[in-house]
DNA sequence: GGTATTTGATATTAGTTTAGTATCAAATCT
DNA sequence: AGATTTGATACTAAACTAATATCAAATACC
């Protein structure tokens, strides 16, 4: 299990790639640098002008261009857009009585993990990313 | 997403129902009354006998037994057994160079999360979900 | 011994989610 | 005019999750 889907992931990548950048950038150039699949990015793009982070042109010196600041994108934002969210817990017994207590005694639990995630998530931003860039290339151990 | 599969909800549902129990007890019993699909929660026991953490009894009077202590059982175990365990973050530059420091970083990251959402399921007990039924039924707001 | 009950072992199917690909039209720069 | 780029949309493939189906072997009980 992924926390996060390669949506979100090149998604991230991508506002790393665009921050602070002034012109406007081909998706193809950013596709090549980043190993992103070429259509695949161009759909999260697409979804992120939707949602107002990024403004696009046409035509060649045409591309996207962030529109915000990086340290106003936070993790969780993308999640949100890409993977609506995180929900580690469902009630199976919406709209009944509640008669399964084991499963609303784990489910409580299940939330409160998850709002300790999302907590984290919302600390984090682009910005954030990018500042760590500069402090290590690969931390110990990863590779 | 879901934190927990249908595989690790159902096994601690049936644990919750054998821990304290003495007698075997039948798959059938506990997929009825606790709604469980009959052969999906056997596959599940079956998997939990050759973990050591129940034990089966062939014909009448059969059924599975718990041979180990609730408060013993923590629900990264069965996250382990059911789902692999939690892995928030992969490498997708294993054995290369790293090349890709935005994935490096965000991968950081994630490693921190992962870190704690794993320390939160060790710190959840089978004991503790069966010590929480006797708080409340059903949180507040759930339903 | 015969029958009902229960687990062991394994194979198969269906549904959902995630990831990726393909096309064509419209705009725009030179 | 032609090359480049995004807009919009449809489609395919792979992986994962959930569930179902069988048949054999062991056991209790009459």
């Amino acid at each position: 299990m992924k926390l996060l889907t390669k949506h979100t992931d090149y998604a991230v990548r991508a506002l790393m790639a665009l921050a602070g950048q002034k012109l406007y950038i081909p998706a193809k150039e950013i596709s090549e640098k980043q190993g992103i699949p070429h259509q695949f990015l161009r759909g999260l793009l697409q979804q992120m002008v939707h949602h107002g982070l990024v403004e696009s042109k046409l035509g060649p010196t045409g591309g996207v261009k962030m529109i915000v600041e990086a340290d106003t994108v936070k993790l969780l934002d993308l999640v949100e857009i890409f993977q609506e969210g995180i929900e580690f817990a469902e009630c199976l017994f919406r709209d009944k009585v509640c008669q399964n207590r084991p499963t609303c005694v784990l489910r409580t639990e299940l939330l409160r993990i998850e709002k300790i995630v999302n907590d984290e998530l919302s600390n984090i931003t682009i910005q954030t990313l990018i500042d760590r860039l500069d402090e290590n290339i690969c931390p110990k151990g990863l590779i």
